[in-house]
DNA sequence: CTATTCCATTGACATATATCGTTTCAATTG
DNA sequence: CAATTGAAACGATATATGTCAATGGAATAG
């Protein structure tokens, strides 16, 4: 009888070099990838991302009527944008009177950024 | 006199007039919005930032057929998600031989980490 | 040569996204 | 009260995206 050489998977490797390094694994866990992916996908819009830069260089709180105009984009997109942000968790709103203010979140970035860094 | 963080409109303008005058401008450009964008965008998937958690690990090149497995996709999905991120200038490929390597470009991500730690 | 292997591309599909016009809703004004 | 205003939500539409099965193409083994 044989050697059970059927069994063996089947891996073409031609002679010299191996197909592959050892295994790599991922270092950062699915969870994690997903929290920043989901961020880094609400920055994926150069809108957002100017609409975040704006929202970032005030300190305080930012009116819509004056996020609107900086754009040549409907007031209607322009709050789509602004949801998106909000629940990617990069920014909050808070409502006074007839007006929505905006701010940002920095904590929601800092696991992207520290990993970009990293 | 204190710099005036909340850019809020005075009061609520009569009929025809605007809200307010926009008083907040981005301090980033158009194109630099639009390239640091489409770097997130590219990074806004979880199979594509850890394929690049991987590829960052390794110093050197790492072999499609050693990312494949890490995945519960196809292989098609993959070289698909790969090639988003060639696009996006965040990695970049090598045939020899019969296999395909890949690496980062760790420059092409600078610009939206050093805005984002900024 | 043929067969095999690795990987990219194609085609197809369902879902997601960006945008706008219209509408709705709350707050304010008269 | 009714009218006005700022902002979100809704509905529609065109485009983009993620995924896979099937195919194609290049390199290598026999």
């Amino acid at each position: 009888m044989g050697v059970d050489l059927e069994l063996a998977p089947k891996q073409k490797r031609p002679a010299g070099e191996p197909c592959c390094e050892p295994v790599v694994y991922p270092d950062i866990e699915r969870r994690e990838a997903e929290r920043m992916a989901s961020v880094a996908k609400a920055l994926g819009d150069p809108i957002r991302l100017q609409l975040v830069d704006v929202l970032r260089q005030h300190a305080g709180k930012v009116c819509v009527c004056e996020l609107v105009p900086l754009f040549e984009l409907s007031q209607p997109t322009v709050s789509h944008h602004l949801k998106v942000l909000r629940e990617a968790g990069i920014v909050g709103s808070e409502r006074r009177g007839l007006w929505a203010y905006y701010y940002v979140h920095p904590e929601a970035v800092e696991e992207l950024s520290a990993w970009l860094s990293g």
